[in-house]
Parts: C-alpha cells; sequence; structure tokens
RNA sequence: GCGCCUGUAGCUCAGUUGGAUAGAGUGUUGGCCUCCGGAGCCAAAGGUCACAGGUUCGAAUCCUGUCAGGCGCGCCA
C-alpha cells in the first residue's frame, strides 16, 4: 500500500518539478507515517514540510500544490491538509480490505519480506561457557538471538546461528579440577573443597559418572596434596593443584574427567534450549579451531600485517590504532595463545565459510572487548562494519524485593531449566521478547511466578483462541466456513473492523523494521495492539448471530487476525494453541 | 579516572529513525453479556519525558554539560 501512495507522491513532485515550484535537483525522500489520531487519516505525510524550504513556499500551499497534481487513485479516498502542513490520507474501504485475501492466500507466509535480499547472516548467541547450567541470563540472550533469528529469516535474510562452545583455556582446567576433587571425595578421601573451583551439585553428578565406570582407577592420597604455598593467593593455589592434578593422573586422566564433564554439560545445555524452542544450526567448539590450526594460521596471517608486535617475549595486537584503549596481547610469553588469539580465529573463519554479516549476541560484560575483536578483523582486511555485536544487558534478579545475586563458580543462581517449570516456555520467552536488548531487565521471580496467569502472553494466545472457538462454533452450527474467503468485503463498516484490518495490514511493515533494526519487540508489541482490535471488536459485534453474508465477511476477518497471530507467535517462539 | 548502556505515569516498559493533544500493561476507582470463551471489553484518574543549555517551522528523540543507576577497563574466558 505505501508503495503504491508512495508512486503517487512521485508522479505529483515530479510535476511540481516542471511546473518550476520544486528544484529539479532536490532531493527527495517520501516518507509515510501512520497517525496516532485516527481523525488525522490512516497515513500521513511531511513531504510538504520537509520540501517547503526548498520551494520556498508555505508548507500549507505546497501541500495543495502536491494534493492538486496528485493522479486519481482508486486507493484513496480522501486526502486533507492539516496542521503546519501534513497531508492526511484516508484510504478506500476496498484497498482497507484487499489484505484479507493477501493473508488467505499467503498463510503462514504472510509478514514476510524481502528487505534482507538473501544476504548470508551468521547470528552467534548464548556461547555460555560449558562449565554449569544456563541461567535466567542466558535464557535473555536465548530468547534474544533465537527470536532475532527468525524474524530475520522471515524478513529475507539466509540466516545461520550457531553456539560456540568455549572448551578451551583455564576455566576448563578449573572445570576438570572440580570434578576430579569430588570423585576424590567418592572414593572417601577427605579434604575440605576449595572454594574458588565449582561448586555446584551436577559437579557431584558428573564425578560419580566417573567413579561408576572407572572406580578408584585416578584415585591418589590428597595428604600431601594441599600446600599452604599460596594460602594468601587462592587463584594461584588453584593454578598449582590443576598441574598437580594433570602430573599426577597424566594427560589421559585429565582428558577423561574434561570430556566427562563437557560430555555432560554440553549436552544439557542442548536439552535445555531445545525445550525453550532454541535449536542451533552448529556447535562450533573452541578446542576444534587448535586441532585444526587455524589458529596458527590465523596468527600468521596477522604477523604479514603491520598491526602484530612483540614485546616482553609476547606477541601484542595494535588493537589502539583501532580506538580501542591499549594493545592485546594475542600470544603469551609462554607461548599459548589467549582468549582473543581464538577468537579472531573464529571470527575471520566466518567469514572465510561465506557469511556477509556477523551477529554476535554478547552479554553486557564483554561490551569492552568490541572494539578488539573489531579492530582485528579490519586489520585482517574485512569490513568491520559487517561484525555486528548486540548487547544483551544484564537482568537483574529479585527475589523478595531483594537482589539475587549471581554467581556460577558459587553454584548459586536461578537456572533457566527451572524458570521453564515454573513460568513455562512460553510465558517466559515472550517476558523476554518484550524488552529491547539494551534495555536493563528488573525480572521480579516472585511476580513472574505467582502472576503467571496474567502475564501478558495469554492475553495474546487467548484471541488466537478466540478465534479458533468461533470457528468450532461455527461448525456446530452447520456453518460452511469454506466459503468465507469469497464473501464480501464491501459488508466490513463497523470501525472496528477498518481499525482491526489496519493493524493487518501493517504486519509486513512491523516484521521489515524488526528486522533491519534488529529490534525483535517490536513484533510483541504488535500483537498485543492486533489482539486488543481484535477483542474490542468481537466484544462489541456479533459474528455468528448475523445473517449469511455479514457473518461470512465478519469470520473471513477473523480467521486472518487468527492468521496473523500465529505468524506473529512463532516469530517469537511462542506456541498459537486452538484452545486454552 | 576512562568507556558502553540506561533514566518517560505509583510499578514494569513502548514510543514507527525529528512530527500533530505523550502511549500500553499493571495497580487504583467506576461501569459492561441470561447472547458466538469475562484469561475479555469500556471509562476515569495518574506526566516538569532525570536536570540545564543548544540546533529549527517542530525535540522524549539530535549536540554539549551536569546528576543518578548498571556494567566493563587481565599475558581470565
Amino acid at each position: 500500500m505505501k508503495q503504491q501512495l508512495h508512486k503517487l507522491f512521485e508522479n505529483a513532485v515530479d510535476a511540481l518539478k516542471r511546473d518550476g515550484v520544486v528544484p529539479p535537483q532536490q532531493d527527495i525522500e517520501i516518507r509515510f507515517d501512520h497517525p496516532r489520531d485516527k481523525s488525522h487519516g490512516d497515513l500521513a505525510t511531511n513531504l510538504a514540510l520537509s520540501l517547503a524550504k526548498a520551494a520556498r513556499q508555505n508548507p500549507r500551499e505546497l501541500a495543495q500544490r502536491l494534493i492538486d497534481a496528485l493522479p486519481p487513485s482508486e486507493h484513496i479516498a480522501k486526502v486533507e491538509i492539516a496542521g503546519p502542513g501534513f497531508i492526511n490520507i484516508f484510504l478506500s474501504p476496498s484497498s482497507q480490505f484487499e489484505v484479507l485475501s493477501r493473508i488467505h492466500r499467503q498463510g503462514c507466509r504472510y509478514g514476510c519480506c524481502d528487505v534482507g535480499h538473501g544476504e548470508k547472516v551468521l547470528i552467534e548467541f548464548v556461547s555460555a561457557n560449558p562449565t554449569g547450567p544456563l541461567h535466567v541470563g542466558h535464557g535473555r540472550g536465548a530468547a534474544f538471538g533465537d527470536t532475532l533469528a527468525r524474524v530475520m529469516r522471515f524478513a529475507g535474510y539466509e540466516v545461520d546461528t550457531e553456539y560456540y562452545i568455549n572448551d578451551a583455556g583455564r576455566q576448563m582446567d578449573i572445570l576438570a579440577l572440580s570434578v576430579w576433587l569430588r570423585y576424590l571425595e567418592l572414593c572417601g578421601e577427605e579434604f575440605s573443597f576449595p572454594k574458588n573451583c565449582y561448586q555446584g551439585d551436577y559437579i557431584w553428578d558428573i564425578a560419580a559418572t566417573v567413579h561408576r565406570v572407572d572406580g578408584d582407577k585416578y584415585r591418589i592420597s590428597t595428604s600431601n596434596f594441599f600446600s599452604a604455598e599460596y594460602a594468601h593467593d587462592s587463584e594461584k593455589a588453584l593454578d598449582q593443584m590443576t598441574s598437580k592434578f594433570r602430573s599426577q593422573v597424566g594427560s589421559d586422566g585429565y582428558q577423561r574427567f574434561l570430556d566427562a564433564a563437557l560430555d555432560i554439560l554440553v549436552e544439557d545445555i542442548r536439552s535445555d534450549l531445545k525445550g525453550f524452542r532454541v535449536e542451533f544450526d552448529r556447535w562450533f567448539s573452541e578446542r576444534s579451531l587448535y586441532q585444526s590450526g587455524i589458529i596458527d594460521r590465523t596468527i600468521a596471517k596477522l604477523k604479514q600485517t603491520e598491526y602484530l608486535y612483540e614485546k616482553d617475549g609476547a606477541l601484542w595486537f595494535r588493537a589502539t590504532a583501532f580506538g580501542d584503549e591499549k594493545d592485546r596481547v594475542v600470544v603469551r610469553e609462554n607461548g599459548t595463545p589467549t582468549y582473543l588469539a581464538s577468537d579472531i580465529a573464529y571470527h575471520q573463519d566466518k567469514f572465510d565459510r561465506g557469511f556477509n554479516k556477523l551477529i554476535d549476541v554478547w552479554g553486557a560484560d564483554h561490551h569492552g572487548y568490541i572494539d578488539r575483536v573489531k579492530g582485528t578483523l579490519e586489520a585482517l582486511g574485512n569490513n568491520p562494519t559487517n561484525f555486528i555485536v548486540t548487547i544483551v544487558q544484564f537482568a537483574t534478579l529479585y527475589r523478595g524485593g531483594q537482589k539475587v545475586s549471581m554467581s556460577t563458580r558459587g553454584g548459586e543462581f536461578v537456572t533457566l531449566r527451572e524458570l521453564r517449570q515454573e513460568v513455562g516456555t512460553d510465558a517466559a520467552r515472550f517476558f523476554y521478547a518484550q524488552r529491547k536488548p539494551e534495555q536493563h531487565l528488573d525480572f521480579d521471580l516472585d511476580l513472574a511466578k505467582s502472576q503467571s496467569t496474567e502475564n501478558p502472553v495469554y492475553y495474546v494466545q487467548y484471541a488466537h483462541a478466540r478465534v479458533c472457538s468461533v470457528f468450532k462454533q461455527a461448525k456446530q452450527r452447520n456453518i460452511d466456513t469454506a466459503e468465507i474467503f469469497e464473501s464480501d468485503s464491501t459488508l466490513l463498516q463497523e470501525e472496528h473492523e477498518r481499525n482491526l484490518a489496519n493493524a493487518l495490514n501493517k504486519f509486513p511493515e512491523i516484521v521489515a523494521t524488526a528486522a533491519t533494526n534488529r529490534e525483535p519487540h517490536h513484533i510483541v508489541y504488535y500483537l498485543r495492539d492486533v489482539s486488543n482490535r481484535l477483542h474490542t471488536y468481537y466484544n462489541a459485534h456479533n459474528v455468528l448471530g448475523t445473517e449469511a453474508e455479514l457473518r461470512n465477511a465478519r469470520l473471513n476477518l477473523m480467521d486472518a487476525t487468527r492468521q496473523v497471530i500465529a505468524n506473529g507467535l512463532n516469530l517469537i517462539g511462542v506456541s498459537a494453541p486452538e484452545q486454552m
């Protein structure tokens, strides 16, 4: 609809250019928006206001000339000039209800568009360290990333999703050590478990699986395992324990404990996310980057640029050349690559795999990391604007009015699984999807749980179920609903009906802006709006009780609304139940 | 100290890229089917858009400064 109006106004502007009213070279951007006040028409444009200066004309007079130059159209019922020079457009009823047949024709594809032009996009999200279960903070990233992927696919992007498994580095040493120590306790050793090892009960479970299979195979006496050498520095003491652990059980033993932990934890995360309706196209292992030599190759490539240099025995990346506050180590003095090194290799590999655009969804605690990764990608010859990081702010949890502290190592957190069980996937995903990512989120657990039946998700789902119910009723009354798609929409003359149809018309536009701005929360607000119009309409007018032709036209409108709600709910990963 | 995010109704949040009289939910108050699903609908009340300047026909939106809160500033990942 906007496209057709666009053409009409382009014609009008061209005519004014020919008449010399508007300078011929003048750049013109014609935009239409939806006025919130219905008396201002269905669509409005500020074209005359933006042209007034260049044309040296009073905006209202210019608006009149534009209207005079407007070619006649069946879509437009009335055009008015208002305020300082807005042009308000009232659409003809027939064009407003054209959308009903389009929705019927396109079904679950209604709302999709091609603003993405098939661009190949890789969205990486969650990527939580496999050192424990996902918590509600990860849930926010999961809901956002997955919804964004769905919306962008619907808008014509070719989207892949990926989870990066951080299965290398010091955290893994600590994980393996934690499991081994619990294992020793199961073997009967007695000692006090280090405070900075992973405390969660799941560590016991992993240790138990090893103990069940291998018995006391990796048991050693702990009598002189713990030393007081680093009593003042618990992190150093931890590293010392790790190396002792590795030397005592050998690399096979170390691997045994690490693999046992990773197998269980990654699988746990995968099934947890699946229950949250989040499934990835690929799970990418950090270790695989080392094994395949990609890290060495990428560092070698970076060495050929002017942005890598040696200092204090380490290799540094000149991040300051790209706006970072200081240079960063890529390879440590001891020869091992840093986390940045594997990240450079990983992201370069994404480009090498043929993706034009990389979208990373990160937690707020990683925002300081953006500049250096962007810098390395630029140094390697990529266009940095194709690397987009969306920062998802933290969810601050409240329970009983008190902030809940979150710490993975401490084992004290609310897991995503708990949340799913308590409020359900539908409500949880809807709740997350409502917020734009950069908004700090106060998550009141008591409220989310206790008010779960008043959660806004039910409002939208209820609208869907309500339409389904009307059709069930129709069936019971032996009404043939197959004919409704041929119904005469000129019979729809109520204001509520026009309001509803207007909302249905907007859906493709909402999808497009949600996708291009990467703000999927617009879908949620749109769904609430459509649902409200449906409820309002249904409350004010009878559908099944009217005579056949009008009834069919109304059923057609209802069914189209149901379809749009179903499509929208699907985009945010929420079910559209036929009854509740 | 520096950087990023945030500040809109009692509370939780939107605000279509600078537009018209500032928008929802929730909470409060009052009303609405003996009828297709009341998990609904309608109405009222509720605002110095953190504060101060600036840009222009026009600012919650853009620029500068101030204040407040969150997060970050490792040869951790």
